[in-house]
DNA sequence: CAGTGGTCTAGACCACCTG
DNA sequence: AGGTGGTCTAGACCACTGA
């Protein structure tokens, strides 16, 4: 089985609450009933149930039910993103990328520090912009650990980064730490940026790592102001 | 017992990774070796190893064990959170809060429709603004359906309105849904933010809801620009 | 190969909501 | 009181890692 049960079992029910098969508002069967329907047991359920209600699909009420939450009110949150392509897809906008730069280099200081790299490590450096109904709106600089990703072309970079690490190279994703931070725009925003009014961009700065915990990637992306937008599903944890 | 037992282990282990009695880079003790340490089975420890890696403590990788992350590096993330309060508590300033307005009003359409809201219902209106080294930078607006908060003062407004809610009304808070953006500053932000250089705000905008899946409050938190900082921490559900 | 984490099960008991 | 979800258990088998 190339997928665990409990998320089959998430995916078929993610996806009958995308397409209203089940109403927002109405309650899910009860576990015992989920249980019986797919020839699971409770815990294999449960477990389903719970990312359905990390990922904003339920809510869970002790004694009532798991009430279906809206998701068509807000655009439905894009969080647990790395990369652009994923997002892309999301939105109902035509995107096109520009690839500006792809060059092996020796890391600067101030670059060893934030990615933690060893004396002699070398990195490609990937600059990219984004365009959208003719406007360029975001500028990526990736850095990529050349000891994980040994060739880059332009091609590569203009299709998908992350198809190629994934599929071509068979490495595996494991996890990002982001931080957004809204900075002046630098002169490279204005080369490559369509910039009209405003002079500010938001900075959104990612430390991506593989499934076994190497780090292999720092990002830069750089947003026009009024292009930006982030939604997020926050659940609280009081414990 | 108050406490689930899985949410013990999981506090205890934090506990120990946040004051580095477990080296980052680091293994945990095997799953069985926690059971026996904790006197548990091992679907309890999986589930505080699961609560672990959601919030960026460990990494697991099959075969090999739980590795410790760096939780110094970055900041540590802010997701997951709603209220400010808790945030200035992480954040090593000296916060001030000054109340503006608490009053309650017939809503308008926007705010109706908004917040879902039933003909005649009512809603508080807040306005806070928030500084710290003499500076004012986090204007809050928020809306609370008075059917959930019956009653409201500056008072309890000035110290924590959550603490509050959860506390004295004995509600509880289930999940946010926010959007954060960058838009122009208007008369208001330049009335009661200390806007210097730049006209921009970031806003963010949640819909917040109790654990019965009720939506009571909608609150518009507008930030200086040079002061917003946001982290988080993401994990790849690749299924 | 032994040892690790990943998944699944069946059954038990508790806490909460609703009639 | 009956039904719901919340927690915990002991045991089984599989998939991956490393020596």
């Amino acid at each position: 089985m190339r997928k665990s049960k409990f998320v089959s079992i998430y995916h078929d029910l993610s996806e009958k609450i995308l397409k209203k098969k089940i109403d927002a508002g109405a309650l899910l069967p009860t576990e015992n009933e989920l249980c019986a329907q797919y020839h699971a047991s409770r815990e294999t359920i449960r477990k389903a149930l719970a990312m359905l209600s990390r990922n904003g699909y339920i809510q869970k009420v002790q004694g009532k039910g798991s009430i279906v939450l809206d998701v068509s009110r807000q655009n439905f949150p894009i969080s647990g993103l790395t990369s652009f392509r994923e997002l892309a897809a999301h939105s109902k906008r035509q995107w096109t990328t520009d690839v500006h730069q792809v060059v092996l280099l020796n890391p600067d200081e101030h670059l060893k520090m934030m990615m933690n790299l060893q004396e002699g490590q070398t990195v490609w450096q990937v600059v990219r912009s984004r365009s959208t109904e003719g406007e360029s709106v975001i500028l990526d600089r990736d850095y990529l650990i050349q000891e994980v990703v040994p060739m880059l072309t332009a091609d590569q970079c203009a299709h998908s980064l992350y198809d190629y690490i994934e599929n071509e190279l068979g490495l595996k994703i494991g996890f990002a730490k982001k931080e957004i931070t809204v900075e002046s725009a630098n002169e490279e925003d204005y080369r490559y940026l369509t910039m009209h009014e405003g002079t500010h961009v938001v900075v959104v700065r990612s430390l991506v790592y593989l499934e076994n915990a190497q780090l292999f990637q720092y990002t830069e992306s750089r947003h026009r102001a009024d292009k930006f937008r982030f939604v997020d599903f926050a659940r609280r944890d009081h414990m």
